[in-house]
DNA sequence: AAACTATATCGTAATATTGCAATATAAAAT
DNA sequence: ATTTTATATTGCAATATTACGATATAGTTT
């Protein structure tokens, strides 16, 4: 036990639930958010902006990359980390949707 | 060391993140799903619904509770779970935010 | 080449999550 | 009152995450 069940769930589910997981810590929200601010995806010093020590913002990097919300390349001496505006836009489209299905419901709830 | 530094983040970026940690997992976007299938939300048998046993499926409510996705109200016998539209309103927001921006944004990129 | 800079990886400790059997709780049905 | 039904809680084992110091890697600068 202790490991997730992957294999009774949809893919998409699956999908849905690893970007959100990626998702699931500040830091990583803060990271994307960075990663946002800046116009161009040369941003060398996403460790400077975060009060994590580096091999901890290095790690979450890492986490973001697996589940395919950011990209990075390597830009000389540094990595040039960005966005994966297409993850980001399944999210986007995802709540969009599910937002749409809870408009139309009639509330007969709690 | 070991958990999570919430207090060097924002109160809206551990929102943000506490949310999404609450859909990182499969059988927990599987229960939104459901919740959002039925009309009513007096719905029994979640359980019945998932590839998982009770205890776990109680567990999972209870995470997806405590992060303020789902609320639950006793009704007679059975719990009565329904979703929260107020989080999951707050989700859309969120990432269509955020798609607003990168779309905007100008495409230096990688 | 040696020093510097930026990032990744390793090792490890602390903590959290996942899953379930067993048990508890409490309303409903008999 | 006892049984049934639905859900929660407890206890525990397996696994994953979080954090960071130390070290490795690799491009840049001197």
């Amino acid at each position: 036990m202790g490991a997730t069940k992957k294999e009774h769930f949809t893919d998409y589910q699956n999908h849905i639930a690893v970007l959100s997981k990626a998702l699931g810590h500040p830091a990583r929200i803060a990271i994307i958010e960075y990663l946002m601010s800046v116009e161009t995806c040369i941003c060398g010093d996403i460790v400077n902006e975060l009060p994590l020590a580096q091999a901890t913002v290095s790690q979450h990097l890492k986490e973001l990359k697996n589940a395919g919300l950011i990209k990075g390349s390597i830009e000389g001496n540094a990595i040039c980390y960005c966005i994966d505006e297409k993850a980001l836009r399944k999210l986007q489209f995802y709540f969009a949707e599910i937002w749409k299905r809870l408009e139309k419901k009639q509330r007969n709830c709690c």
